[in-house]
DNA sequence: ATTCATACAACTTCGGTTGTATTGGCGGCA
DNA sequence: TGCCGCCAATACAACCGAAGTTGTATGAAT
C-alpha cells in the first residue's frame, strides 16, 4: 500500500527529514521493533534507534533521556489504546512529529488519530520503501494518511474533534488514568480504591478533567473521550 | 455485492420464503421505499406491500393492521438510527424476520444489527436478483450477511451482545426514550423537562432501564448502550 | 518565588431506590 | 356482549447515597 498526503505542518515544528536523528518506537511486539529500527538505521543512516515497550516506558525515557526528533507509535499498546497514547505524547512532545502505526486501517480510527495531533498513519504492512517514504514525508512537515482514506467530510466535525483532542491532551497522568476508569463505568468509590488515594482526591481531578474538556456530568465525559476514541475496547 | 449465509432460524417463526405474502417496508426515503416494493411486487407476485416513514409510523401501523410477514427495515431512520429500530420492532414481532438494509457496510454495525436479532443485513447497492436472493434465503430461515463479512470472533462475545440486545428489547417506549437521552448526556432534570414529566418520574424509569440491562450506575448504561449500538450518532 | 500536580474535607446538588397511585389493555367468565 | 380482575406502563414523593464544587494545603519542578 502506498501513501497519499495532505499539505501542511504543525505550528514550530521542525521543517526537515535530513535533521531527524533521534527516533523513538514505540511498540509492544519486539519483533516489530526489530524490524522498524533496522529499516530506519539503513534508510536513514541512523547509529541508534530508542525503543520503549509501553506508553509509560516512553514517558518516561523521554523525561531521562530527552526529546526525540520523531516518534513511531504502535496503535494498541498494553497500556494505551486509541487515541490516549498520542494525546499523551503530545503532551511532552507538542512540536515532535508522531507517526501512527497500526494493523487497523478503520477510518473512523485514523481521522480519530489525525485529529489527535498525528503527523501520519500507516499500515504494519506497508513494504519498506513505501514506509520510508512516508516516513520521510511526515518529517518533512506533510500530514501522511493511507491511500484511500478521505479525511471524511471533515469541515468544523474534524475542526472541533482536533480542539477537543488538543483539550485532552491537558489532562495530567492521574487525570488520564480517573478519566479512563470512568470511561469503564467505575464509580468515584471504586476509583479511589484502584489508585489508593480518597474520593475526595478523585471527585477534585474529575472536576478538574471536567472543566478541561468542557464537561458538566460524567457521562458526557465518557462520550466525548468516546468520541475521539481516547480508550478502545477493555 | 452477492451475499453469503450461515445456517439457522429464529425459534418458533416461518420457514418459508412461500408463505411470506405481506410485507412492511421501513424507510425515510421515498425513492427506495418505491424502487423496493416495486421489486418486490414483481420478483414475490405480491399486489401490496405496506410501507412506513419511520420507526414510529411503522409501529402504529402493525398495531392498527397486525403484524407482516417480514419487514426490511432501513438503519438510518429519522426517529432510529442504529440498533434501535431492530430492537424496538422485535418487541412487537417476536417471530417475524426482520431484514436491515443500509449504505453502511462497516463490519462492526452489522454484528450489531445481527445481535440485536436481525435475520439479515443487506446493502443498498445491492443489484435486483442478489437482493431477491438474499431476502427469499432469509425468509427460508437462513441468517444472511453480506459477503466479505465474518462474524468476528464471534463465540461468547457475540453471545453476550445477543443476549443484552434482547434485555434492550424488554424496554417500553418511554424508557427508551429516556435511555436515548440519557446516552446524549443529559441530566435527569433535562430529561423531565423535553418529555414533560416528573424528574421523579424519569427517576422510575431510570431504576427499570438499569435493572432490566444490569447496570448499576448511568455511564454504565451509556456503555452497554453503546457496546450494541443502541443510538448512533445524534 | 511562582506555578502545577496532587491531596483532602465540608458542603451542595444530583442520581438512584423504594413505596404507592392511576390508567389502559387483555383474558376469563357469566 | 359486557363486566371483572389482572398486569404492564406510567406517574409522583420522600429518602439516602453518590457525584460534583469550593477552599485549602503540601511537595516537586522551573
Amino acid at each position: 500500500m502506498t501513501a497519499m498526503a495532505s499539505k501542511g505542518s504543525r505550528s514550530g515544528g521542525r521543517i526537515s527529514a535530513d535533521q531527524v536523528k533521534d527516533i523513538l518506537i514505540v511498540d509492544d511486539h519486539p519483533l516489530m521493533c526489530d524490524a522498524l529500527s533496522l529499516t530506519l538505521k539503513i534508510s536513514f543512516g541512523l547509529k541508534a534507534v530508542r525503543t520503549a515497550r509501553s506508553l509509560a516506558a516512553a514517558v518516561d525515557q523521554i523525561k531521562a533521556q530527552g526529546a526525540p526528533d520523531a516518534v513511531i507509535l504502535d496503535l494498541n499498546l498494553p497500556d494505551a489504546r486509541g487515541a490516549e497514547g498520542i494525546v499523551t505524547l503530545r503532551r511532552q512532545l507538542p512540536d515532535v512529529p508522531i507517526t501512527m502505526i497500526s494493523a487497523d486501517m478503520d477510518a473512523a480510527m485514523i481521522s480519530a488519530a489525525m485529529a489527535a495531533g498525528a503527523q501520519g498513519y500507516i499500515s504494519k504492512s506497508l513494504g519498506r520503501e513505501a514506509l520510508v517514504d512516508s516516513l520521510r514525508r511526515m518529517w518533512d512537515g506533510e500530514f501522511v494518511t493511507p491511500e484511500g482514506y478521505e479525511p471524511d467530510q471533515a469541515d468544523a466535525d474534524d475542526e472541533a474533534r482536533a480542539d477537543l483532542a488538543r483539550r485532552f491532551a491537558t489532562l495530567t497522568p492521574q487525570q488520564m488514568k480517573i478519566l479512563r476508569l470512568i470511561c469503564q463505568g467505575k464509580a468515584n468509590k471504586e476509583i479511589s480504591y484502584e489508585l489508593s488515594i480518597a474520593e475526595a482526591t478523585v471527585k477534585t481531578h474529575i472536576t478538574a478533567i471536567m472543566s478541561k474538556i468542557n464537561a458538566r456530568r460524567r457521562t458526557q465525559a465518557v462520550l466525548l473521550a468516546n468520541s475521539v476514541r481516547l480508550f478502545e475496547a477493555g
